[in-house]
DNA sequence: TAAAAAATACCCTAATGGAGGTACTGATTC
DNA sequence: GAATCAGTACCTCCATTAGGGTATTTTTTA
């Protein structure tokens, strides 16, 4: 027999969930929760084998909400439910620890799916998400374009800074100044038009320079 | 009429892929390459709709000569090939620019299907690729719980730092000393292990503590 | 409620980084 | 052959950071 929690403030949605699971006897829904507050006070007493889990919730966002039933429960599935089908929040769900994703305007047949899915700890997305996650690859690819140019030393040059070195372990490898390398550096620093080393790098790795 | 070029150092793997689209009048293959640099020559005198790149050339590495192309040829779409599937390897591909992604063993059907969605504008990765791609994320997830943890005022400060601000910058606006930001982030460096503040961003977003 | 953890604030020193220059050399390109 | 770009090196000034501490007050949690 399998546990299932909803998480969802309208109750369009557990009542929708509800009817769905009604003719699927090895499931069974233990709580319906309408805040995060109900459901962390539910899990407390309480370990269900799925979470269904609504992204947009009255009292915090269902994204924390993640994250915080997490640091208790490492067991339970869960499964994000949105309405909106964004890549951000899907890349950001998972990476807090969820195991899938539905849309709101799923079949029945891909909520069994997805139930059956995460129990085999496979991650489940809605098709339409799915399609999402691999656009997203193609905006930074599209980026890639817009970059300014950077010269081979310049690029060796960030790569070590990336990497962590100061400016003058970096001169050290490369046999240089430290003068020499503090001017790569501010060249750097205007070609990409930050203000410290710190953001180049995240500018960099965000671009995917390195 | 769709014109490709494979670039692959296998005859047998050329000769397949020949053999796959004899059948297919809409699809014409212009030409056929065994290294990077007479895929570069090539490229010179032609433009062809789909490329076919094999990621384990004699001459230079796939996802360079991926990005190769991609300097002097915007148009044409990139499928990756390779034998074997690995998740580093598709995100690099896909963020070298390129459309696409199929293991060798491929059916003819995969084939021709990956064809028509790159030439729309989609990412194609082959079902197993895909499979892996999602797995990715898990591994991220996991790797959550083996992260020190930190407590809210360090997250806080670290999502500033990360923001580019400095010290002083942070103690105005949280109203605090300076001197407790420096104590906080030394705090952050000893339990993240660290050097220094960049090092300390770059884990941090590896282990999406961002 | 007592103990532990988190948050706050202070101090010192040496090293590093950022902002602002200038200047020479060797390739490459026009 | 002139001009541009890349790479090298030097300089000053001052802010910030890293490493080493100590100490008090809240807040959490056991």
């Amino acid at each position: 027999m399998i546990s299932l929690l909803i998480i969802d403030d309208h109750p369009l949605v557990s009542d929708g969930v509800a009817a769905m699971l009604k003719g699927v006897e090895y499931i069974q829904i233990v709580g319906a929760c309408k805040t995060a507050a109900e459901a962390l006070q539910f899990l407390k007493s309480a370990d269900p084998d799925i979470i269904l889990l609504d992204i947009s919730l009255p009292d915090i966002d269902g994204l924390e909400l993640c994250t915080l039933i997490r640091k208790k429960n490492k067991r339970s599935k869960i499964i994000g439910l949105t309405s909106t089908n964004e890549a951000g929040i899907i890349t950001q769900l998972l990476s807090k620890g969820a195991n899938g994703y539905l849309l709101k305007n799923m079949e029945r047949d891909e909520l069994i799916l997805a139930i059956n899915e995460v129990l085999n700890n496979k991650i489940f997305l809605s098709k339409a998400a799915n399609q999402k996650i691999l656009e997203q690859y193609n905006n930074v690819a599209d980026a890639l374009n817009s970059v300014p140019a950077l010269t081979r030393r310049e690029k060796e040059i960030l790569q070590l800074l990336y990497e962590g070195f100061t400016g003058p372990q970096i001169a050290e490898q490369l046999f240089l100044s430290p003068y020499t390398i503090e001017t790569h550096r501010k060249n750097l620093l205007q070609k990409l038009n930050v203000s410290s080393t710190q953001l180049m790098i995240r500018y960099a790795t965000e671009n995917k320079l390195l």
